[in-house]
DNA sequence: CCTTTAGTTGAAGTGCACTTCAACTAAAGG
DNA sequence: CCTTTAGTTGAAGTGCACTTCAACTAAAGG
């Protein structure tokens, strides 16, 4: 029984790039020991390494990020589904906040656009960063035509918040 | 009156960096007359086509996408509501597919990181590019444990679909 | 009028997440 | 055993969306 992986089985059953497999452990994303030939063998439990880095940058979150979250699983021993669903855990917080935004967003896509969002400032669309993905200082709901700037009196919007 | 609005107005208006409206203006996104001693001067419309910039880009549409939809706004003269509710309609349904993807992510989160995705290639959670935002050959979920590997065979994931 | 503040340009730099390349070596198959 | 396929490295390149820089000119304020 084989149990570990060259980095082109691991590319393949991960659907990620040697390239890219080489890069994440440059970063210390993923680890691989080596044959006597200065080869690549991975475990296989990095196959689900790989997997939580794919699925947590569909989340939105840096590698960076990703690392530091990797390196919260206890060494030494293989991370248990637990450790995982902990990891997982702390994503669930960003998705939902994206998933409330991006709705907000939806909702309001026709009158913001619609009233030229004078106040991109304080407009939830105007969210800064990767795709309303940031912690940031809280998105608002944009404010109704705060300066009375007739070019851009159309539509009057009722979506005001807080 | 002043009808126009010089660079730096304009950002502060804006929320968006000189810079970034250069930048906008060579890549033919918004456009400036000039002063006699070769300052941008912007007409007032130019600020609802930043704020519909930087809205697009919350939705997760390129610079290239939403310099083609600002192309399809009529030339001679300013963009009615109509104008700007249809480009908005445009990107509706990125949105409802963006905010539908994120929302599978969300609800199978836990059981796909804990199952360890080994189906990843077929995973909705790995839908490769902008953040969920393509639209691509149709995400799918993730099938239970493809493979029998023991190492991955964890939480049986009930979250199959065709 | 002079100083300060705001603007101009093209070229180069930044950060992220990779990919590509050249010049190799290792392993697998017939 | 030889050829093909798969692997290795460091350095450089890519694409996106900008920002920074240097060396200037224009406009506004007192």
């Amino acid at each position: 029984m084989p149990d570990s992986l060259t980095i082109g089985e691991l590319s393949v059953r991960s659907g990620v790039a040697p390239s890219a497999l080489r890069y994440y452990e440059r970063l210390g994303l993923i680890r691989a020991d080596r044959t006597g030939g200065n080869q690549r063998r991975y475990a296989r439990a990095e196959l689900r390494r790989v997997a939580f880095i794919r699925i947590s940058q569909q989340v939105g979150i840096s590698l960076d990020e990703i690392r530091a979250a990797l390196d919260s699983l206890p060494e030494g021993r293989t991370p248990s589904p637990q450790d995982w669903a902990r990891l997982s855990a702390s994503w669930q917080s960003r998705l939902d906040e994206k998933i409330r935004l991006l709705t907000e967003l939806r909702d309001n896509l026709d009158g913001c656009i619609g009233c030229g969002c004078l106040s991109l400032q304080r407009c939830v669309l105007n969210n800064p960063g990767d795709a309303l993905g940031g912690e940031g200082p809280g998105a608002r709901l944009m404010l109704p035509r705060p300066t009375g700037d007739p070019t851009l009196a159309g539509t009057p919007s009722g979506v005001t918040r807080g």
